[in-house]
Parts: structure tokens; sequence; C-alpha cells
DNA sequence: GACCTGATGTGCT
DNA sequence: GCACATCAGGTCA
């Protein structure tokens, strides 16, 4: 399957977050393959949004990845112990990113298993299943995505999106998740996510 | 199922 | 100090 360009990152968050879904995220490790079906993207559009780490321009060594071009990772470390895997977009020196919320299992069933529960994935209950892949924070620790990924270039092979299967479905889009604080940006429907889909975190 | 709470590190005020 | 792009485990049902 072909390895998603730079070109196709170095779009606006609103067009790149709707199009990475229905997309194979790949993490290689160890020489084994895990992967999972994009299902749920946020776009955060970088100075113009209040719920955006560079939200006003701020420029810190925490989001200085942002402000580099396309198609690396931002990844983040969110209420002292789950990390939030993020692809940056747009050129050099317009900091936006699209955070990956959630995913299907594709590959590597066994692997993502034991790091989410230390379990077999046939061994898992129907509840584990469901909660492998299913949120931000969970999503990284399924495919072991911690800060030593952070500005990771996604057009390299440790980590990045391949095209999917040519399937049909419907996207949402709703309110972005746990950005209350963000004044009028929390209202905007910049959450983008297949329709029915098992594993979207919050319908 | 719905709701509540505690865990926990780090970047910023 | 405090807020934070979250989750798991508890209660009550």
């Amino acid at each position: 399957m072909k390895k998603l360009d730079r070109e196709f990152y170095n779009r606006d968050s609103l067009i790149v977050a709707q199009e990475l879904l229905g997309k194979i995220l790949v993490r290689e490790i160890d020489g084994q393959k895990l992967s999972v079906k994009i299902v749920e993207a946020e776009a955060y559009m970088g100075v113009s949004d209040k719920a955006a780490h560079s939200f006003g321009g701020r420029r810190t060594p925490r989001v200085e990845v942002m402000y580099g071009g396309p198609g690396f990772s931002y990844i983040f470390l969110v209420y002292g112990m789950y990390h939030c895997f993020n692809i940056v977009t747009r050129e050099a020196g317009t900091p936006q990113a699209v955070l990956l919320r959630a995913g299907e299992p594709m590959g590597g069933f066994d692997f993502i298993a034991q790091n989410r529960f230390k379990t077999a994935y046939h061994q898992l209950s129907k509840s584990q299943i469901k909660n492998l892949t299913n949120g931000p924070g969970k999503l990284c620790r399924a495919l072991l995505i911690d800060k030593s990924l952070n500005g990771e270039d996604l057009c390299s092979n440790k980590l990045y999106v391949e095209e999917g299967e040519n399937e049909t479905f419907q996207v949402v889009s709703s309110k972005r998740i746990g950005i209350d604080y963000a004044g009028e940006a929390r209202d905007y429907p910049w959450r983008f996510y297949i329709d029915g889909n098992v594993y979207v975190s919050v319908k």
C-alpha cells in the first residue's frame, strides 16, 4: 500500500483530518507491523484556534515541531499519564496539526492486545476489544507511541500512514472533545469520524 | 448503562 | 500552583 507523501499533509488541518479517515496508521517496531484504520480525527487550526496549543502564535519547546514542515509527529503528554498523537500540517511557520483520536485494529492484533491488557487477542473480553484503540490515549498505548517519537518524520518507515481500501463511508462532524476551556472555539465542528464505526471514542 | 473520582507529569502563570 | 486535546475503576442501578 502506498504511503501518504508530504504534499498530502501540506494542507489545512480541516481537509487533512477528514481525508485521513479510512487511511491506515502503521507503527513498525522490532520488525513487527502494528496498524489501525483511522476512524476519528480532530483539526487544530493554529494561531486563530483557541483550542490549539499554538494559539496566538505561542512558540515553546513543546509546540516547536508544529512550526516545522508538514508530515511530522507532534506528541504531548496530557493529565500526567497519557500521550496524544498529532500529525503536523501546512507549511513551515503555520503551526497546525491533526489529532488522531481513534482507530480500528487492522494488524498486529496480539501485540496491540499485549500493550493494552497484557493478554493475547483471542482472550480479550468484548469490552476489552472495543476499548483497545477507541481514544487518543488508548491508541498511543496500543501502538507504543510516546514522546520519544515526537518530531518523527511520517514520510519515513517507523511511523507512517498509508492508503486504505477503497471503501465508502459517511463522515460525521461534531464538536471537539475535552476543550471546554477554549471559548467560542469549543463549539467548532472540527472533529470528524466514520459514521457507525465501533471504535469511535464519543458518538 | 450513567455518573464520579483519582492518578499523575509538565508547561506555563 | 493550577490546568490540562484522558482513562480506569469504583458506585448505584
